[in-house]
Parts: C-alpha cells; structure tokens; sequence
DNA sequence: TCTGGGGTCCTAGGACCC
DNA sequence: TCTGGGGTCCTAGGACCC
C-alpha cells in the first residue's frame, strides 16, 4: 500500500491498516492419516494420543467433522470417544452398511508424519507472505499487506488456500482480517475450508453478535465470570465500562475490552525462541510406591535433556510436576546460577524435587527446562568453546543438586564469559 | 469433561539490592 | 533505629491455547 509522504525517521503508525491473514488446517491429524490412507476420506476419523491400535487408553488430538457428528471432540477420553463412536471392526465381511456407517477409524498420533506435511504447508506460506508466524503445527498468521489490497483480499486467500490443497492435499480455513485477532476468529468463522474476509471498519460489527468464549483468550473460567458480570457477547464486551473489566482481570481485562472492539496493536512477527521443554506423562492410574515414579522421573528427565541438547540449548531451570488426585497441578523448580546442558544434572535435580512426592498418590508426572539460551544458533565463533564447556560440565561436576547457590561456579563465569564476549563483538 | 501432552503468558509474594 | 520507593529475580499456581 502506498504510503503518504513521512517525515525522515518516523515511523508508520501502528495505527495503520495491515492486511492479516490467519491460516488453520481443518482437523490437520485426521486430514494427514488421510493423505496416506484415501479410504479414510468422507470417513469418521479419530486421532488418539497416549493411544495404541485396539487399546482404550489415551485421548482424542482430533476427530474428522464425520465423526464429530457422533460427539466425538478434542480432549475426549478415547474410552468415551469409542462409546459414542465405537471402533471399525476390520476385515468383517458380515458387517451390514449401517452398522458400518456408526463406527469409525482411529489413529494413534504419528507427530513425524504430520511435521512433514506440515513443513510443505509452511513453504507455501512463506512463499505468499513476508512476514509470516507459526502458531502451532496447524496454524499461521501471515503479514500481506504488501501482497495484496482489501479490494482483491478474498482472491489472494483463496489462491492460498488453493495451492495448499493442490499442492499438499489437506484442507485450509483462512480469515483476512486488519488485525491478528479479528484474522484469528475470521478463519474460525466459517470452518472446515472456510473463507472470511473481515475489512477494516467492519471489524466490531462482525464480532458484535459472537459468543464472549469465542474471543481468544477467553476460556471456561473466564467466560462464567464474564457472564456473571452480565457480559454474554463480544458487543457486551465492547459497549461495557471497562474499568470493572480491569480490576477483576487486570492487563487481560484491558486486552480484552480492545479486541472486542476490534483494537489490537500487535503485528505479526515470526516466532522467537522457544523458553522452555517439557516432558510429561500419565500413569494409567494413580501410583504411591516411589520407585515407579522415580523411574518415570528419570526417563522424562533424560528425555528432556536429550531435546535440548539436540536444539542446541542450554538451561537454567529445572523443574518437576506431580498431578495428585483428583487434579491438583503441583509444581517445583530450581534455578541454577548459569547455563548449563547437564543430563546427570537435571536427573538430579528433578529427583530431589520430587521427592515430597515420593510417598503420595500421584497421576501424572513431568519434567521441564526452563530459561533457555540458545548460543550456537548465530555465534558460530562460541561454538567450539560452547562444546567444551559443557563437556567438562558433565565430568567433573561433583556439586549436590541440593546446593544451586555457590556464586562462583563455573557454570555463572561461563555465563559471564559467553556475555562479555557478545558484547565484545 | 473424571482428565493427554506440549507450550505461553500473567500474577503475586518474598528475597534482595540500591 | 525506623522508614520510603523502585527494580529484578525466583518460585508456585492458574488460565489458556492447540
């Protein structure tokens, strides 16, 4: 878009029209497991995770629109999944078509295959937009305001969402919208395959009628709150005094209030560095005895410091989660006073965390890094010496996990040195 | 809803420093 | 000896998202 004349250094304003397009794969699981299995098209599909072929454990990651019909949903046990949608009995020659057509296909979670199609969708994105940031496997905001104008906006996303569907097979819905979040529930608007254009002076008209827990942000909790405050639609929102708004919710009041009036500031920005990793992981019932915590505890803890090593980060937080019956989340951390990438040591760590637990009750375990720096990325120079510091990290480290607060360890003159040298160059 | 896994951001209190 | 205010870091928990 041509831009008036502007004063040397000045920025354009963020007040200023973006073009925002939000991309979101429809039932992007269920859409791969038919990429490789067409039979599965215009089928029931249900997706599990923790779910192994003719096992009842786990939960649904996605279910096909056909087999939301039977009420499957995401998060649904897929021992209630398989009630409401029992499971396709294979190679049956006496099924008759209409028992047939009440069963349906699941599918554990195979995330390897669905990061590759999802590496085909993000070339496309890249390639129809400059600024373009990932969300989630499934789901991108793209910045094209410099790649199209309102007037042509809906031609542009459906030339998007047709070359994904050609050139990788699933299916897309996609908002264009001046804004992430009014782009965000445009793409929700009219799914699966949907296309919503949202133009800029429209954007508090379209939201008026929709329901508050469809705002971003807005979850369960929120919107029982919202509700009781005598708030039921995002116009509610919008027409309300914010102030109460902010003194119950604080910055998300505020937040809230905005895009409900369709202000949001925000551009769209690739995605930084990841701040933390974590491996969890349920037991099939409450445990109490510590060793077979303890050994879940240590393979998380492996795990974990296995993806940071293999992203090339190191960690300075440390961190176990223990899930009592009935839920309660409980959680516990340690920082260190440096960097550091010490699979012993986070063994370590997060054994000695989780030892007020050892002798309750508890459902699910996890293991967390925190506090990451990422240093080989763009300092090849710090490489070598990256390497070796953290190879002696592993050797001669005979420091207790219990005793983090020693200054002068290495591990921070290491920190110090890494930072000194950055700003050296 | 009787509950899977991987993340992000915010809040709030306490410690500690200046 | 008592006291102010600002800032940062750490930890625990909670809400939310996909």
């Amino acid at each position: 878009m041509p831009t008036g004349p502007q004063l040397p250094g000045v920025e354009r304003s963020d007040a200023e029209d973006r073009i925002v397009c939000h991309v979101d794969a429809d039932c992007f699981y269920a859409s791969c497991e038919r990429l490789r299995e067409p039979e599965l098209r215009g089928e029931p599909v249900v997706v599990g995770m923790g779910y192994e072929p003719g096992e009842t454990v786990g939960a649904v990651a996605t279910a096909s629109y056909e087999a939301r019909e039977f009420g499957v949903e995401s998060a649904q046990a897929i021992s209630t999944a398989l009630e409401r949608l029992p499971r396709r009995a294979t190679f049956d020659a006496d099924d008759a078509d209409l028992e047939r057509q009440e069963t349906g296909h699941y599918r554990p979670v195979d995330m390897d295959f669905y990061e590759s199609v999802a590496a085909d969708v993000r070339e496309i994105l890249h390639d129809c937009a400059d600024v373009v940031r990932e969300v989630s496997i499934d789901e991108a905001y793209l910045d094209v305001t410099d790649r199209t104008a309102w007037g042509v906006a809906d031609g542009f996303a459906r030339h998007v969402k047709d070359r994904i569907r050609r050139e990788v097979g699933v299916t897309v819905s996609v908002g264009v919208a001046p804004t992430m979040s009014a782009a965000k529930i445009a793409s929700d608007f009219d799914k699966p395959d949907g296309l919503t254009v949202v133009r800029p002076g429209e954007v508090r008209e379209f939201l008026a009628p929709l329901s508050v827990e469809l705002l971003h942000g807005v979850g369960p909790v929120t919107a029982r709150e919202l509700r009781e405050m005598g708030l039921e639609t995002a116009e509610d929102v919008a027409a309300t005094d914010p102030k109460p708004l902010v003194e119950r919710f604080g910055e998300r009041g505020r937040e809230l209030y905005d895009r409900a009036r369709g202000e949001d500031d925000r551009r769209v920005e690739p995605r930084g560095e990841p701040k933390s990793f974590s491996r969890e992981s349920a037991f099939a019932e409450p445990v109490e005895e510590p060793e077979p915590k303890y050994d879940r505890i240590e393979t998380l803890a492996a795990a974990v410091a296995d993806r940071a090593r293999r992203e090339d980060a190191l960690y300075r937080t440390v961190g176990v989660k223990a899930v009592t019956p009935p839920y309660d989340v409980n959680t516990r951390e340690q920082s260190l006073p440096g960097p550091v990438d010490d699979p012993e040591l986070v063994d370590r760590i997060a054994r000695d965390l989780f030892a007020e637990f050892e002798d309750v009750a508890v459902r699910k375990l996890g293991v967390r890094v925190a506090n990451l720096e990422f240093a080989s990325s763009d300092q090849a120079s710090l490489d070598g010496w990256e390497t070796a510091g953290g190879d002696s990290r592993s050797d001669g480290d005979d420091r207790s996990g219990t005793d983090p607060d020693r200054s002068t360890d290495d591990r921070s003159n290491r920190a110090n040195g890494q930072s000194s040298l950055t700003d050296f160059s």
